[in-house]
RNA sequence: GCGCUCAUAGCUCAACGGAUAGAGCACUUGACUACGGAUCAAGAGGUUGCAGGUUCGAAUCCUGCUGAGCGCACCA
């Protein structure tokens, strides 16, 4: 019995409770059945007598009695406990609990997925660095959650959009392209200029392409550098994307909003809608009316469109590709940018609380020798994607930034992630899958297999380590609903290091396969059933981080 | 000055408003005739920054304070 099912049973239960009369409450709609800390709670808890006790005028633990002898009715529930205020304590058989094995071996690949946000279109937007350097460590971030938390809407049923916004308009690719052109001609870079060895392979690059490039006169020679140090500076970008496992469906250009007129009509569109006014000959638009601090301009008093007025046309972009909520993932220092965007969304006449949806990350620092690294795409002592991955690797990368909230700032430290690498999770979570393909081998080398489902005997799984194991593979689908749910893809995680840790003392302290001469048992082939429904696990929360489940180690 | 976010073990991080706040690292002590020891067992380590409030119940929600990071352009 899966907790999903034990949830339905209880809710079911009220409902018996209520028709009956005993009760005289609304049926909640949703019973959370969760596995207590303390294992002397038995195998599910539940509260949610305590949590109809007010509405029902009668004390929690009367509730609790009520449903307490509805529960003791189902069919594999072993025990019914009342405990503290009115905690319901649910303990199954044995046979009842070691049954997940079977269905989480035969849903395989699917086990887990819901179909909570099935027809939810998502466009899921996030890194969108300059093309002006290659990413430094805050893009690496959100390269790996964004990436993963992808993943995880998509297995809770959503239809997601993975979109990489390029500013490739505006000053700082004027100024991207000056530095390549002062580099290439080994002058001093600009004020405020771009610095770093990449620019200079990027100059060098262009001068080896473009051979008569710097006997062209200054304005032309610019604009080469400028086409073309983009382009290489987003192949660079898409290059490092692609070797980190991360993909974007839709490389989204800044540019193309102005030479489209999006920008223009964007701002004829939010006319309509009644919020743009006129003030010192600059056209505004009153995102004041929902929240932002001040009103922000659109059309400058010169005549230029402003970067909001290529947000506002880009957010209205991603509505008319029929995006339903358009998620952004912002830096720390983009949080300033939260209630106007919010705001777009607002005066477009969407709600503003479904249809935008903004998650704020925090920063990453990195130690080494106990000292910080700063990090500054400009002054080129920065810490890259490919500097990161060379030294811990895509999983290690990928794992370590994406199993924090991204509300928290992150320390890494260099020392420790590439001289003592066992000291990542991630490997212990991959040793663990590892170890299950180990005692698959061996299995299949002694011809020995679990059998078929029929033969499986659950009941025979009786240990503390067995049901620690079933319980904890049993709670994979209510984190991945809830990682999904709350956009927190860091949930699947700290659950795999759980369930590693469960399966590691599973491992140690029951025998699996037979020793020397030994039977081949039934309790052999639950075990394997077992071991099994574990590795599945396993290997889809890894999917779900964009980390290898390997076979070896 | 205004605003956003954060503050949990020595360190790095967890904890749908639930029961005794959990892991890893480091530290102490054990388990290798090994289904892979990248493992396991045991120990020690906490007034969840401070003070109030709401609640049957608060690390979590609200208020104030302290500290840290960041943001406050007719820049992009």
């Amino acid at each position: 019995m899966t907790p999903a099912e034990l949830s339905q049973a209880v809710q079911a239960a009220v409902s018996a409770a209520v028709e009956a009369g005993e009760l005289t409450v609304a049926v909640p709609e949703h019973v959370t059945v969760e596995r207590p800390k303390n294992r002397d709670h038995g195998d599910y808890a539940t509260n949610v007598a305590l949590q109809l006790a007010k509405a029902a005028g009668r004390p929690p633990r009367a509730v609790a009695e009520l449903l307490a002898d509805r529960l003791r009715g189902i069919t594999g529930v072993a025990k019914v406990d009342i405990a503290g205020p009115g905690f319901l304590n649910i303990t199954l058989d044995t046979a009842t609990a070691g049954a997940l094995a079977r269905t989480i071996v035969e849903a395989g690949e699917a086990y887990g997925r819901n179909r909570d946000l099935a027809g939810l279109k998502i466009n899921l937007e996030f890194v969108s660095a300059n093309p002006t350097g290659p990413i430094h460590i805050g893009g690496v971030r959100w390269a790996a959650v964004g990436d993963s938390l992808a993943r995880v809407l998509r297995a809770c049923g959503a239809d997601v959009t993975t979109e990489y916004y390029l500013n490739d308009a505006g000053v700082q690719i004027t100024k991207f392209a000056a530095s390549l052109q002062a580099v290439a001609n080994g002058h001093e870079a600009p004020e405020g200029g771009y610095v770093g060895e990449y620019i200079a392979d990027i100059a060098k690059a262009i001068t080896d392409a473009v051979p008569g490039v710097l006997d062209l006169p200054e304005a032309e020679q610019l604009q080469v550098f400028r086409t073309e140090g983009l382009k290489l500076m987003v192949g660079e970008i898409k290059r490092s994307m692609d070797e980190f496992g991360t993909h974007f469906d839709v490389w989204f250009s800044e540019k193309s909003l102005h030479d489209s007129g999006a920008v223009e009509q964007a701002t004829s569109r939010l006319r309509e809608q009644g919020h743009v006014f006129e003030q010192d000959g600059a056209v505004f638009l009153r995102t004041t009316d929902f929240g932002d601090d001040k009103d922000r301009v659109l059309i400058k008093a010169d005549g230029d469109t402003t970067y909001f007025a290529a947000d506002a046309a880009y957010y209205l972009s991603k509505r008319d590709r029929g995006t339903e909520v358009a998620l952004y993932m912002l830096g720390a220092d983009h949080h300033g940018y939260v209630n106007r965007l919010k705001a777009i969304a607002a005066c477009a006449g969407d709600d503003m609380n479904h249809n935008i949806e903004v998650k704020i990350g925090q920063f990453v620092k990195m130690l080494r020798d106990g000292e910080e690294v700063r990090m500054s795409k400009r002054a080129g002592n920065i810490i890259t994607i490919d500097d990161v991955v060379e030294w811990i690797g895509v999983d290690a990368a990928r794992y370590t930034l994406a199993r924090s909230s991204t509300d928290s700032t992150i320390t890494l430290d260099i020392n420790v992630l590439t001289s003592q690498t066992n000291e990542n999770r991630v490997y212990y979570v991959q040793y663990a899958h590892s170890r299950m393909c180990a005692v698959q081998r061996n299995a299949d080398e002694h011809g020995i297999s679990r059998g078929a489902a029929e033969d499986f005997k659950p009941e025979l799984l009786i240990t503390e380590w067995e049901s620690d194991l079933l319980g904890h593979l049993g709670e994979f689908p209510r984190v991945l609903a809830s990682a999904g749910e709350l956009r927190e893809p860091h949930r699947v995680a700290t659950y795999l290091e759980d369930l590693a840790a469960k399966y590691h003392r599973f491992y140690d302290n029951c025998r699996i396969l037979p020793r020397g001469d030994e039977e081949v048992t039934d309790l052999t082939r639950a075990r394997l059933w077992l071991a099994d429904a574990t590795r599945t696990v396993v290997a889809n929360g890894l999917t779900l981080l964009g980390v290898t489940a390997p076979e070896r180690m």
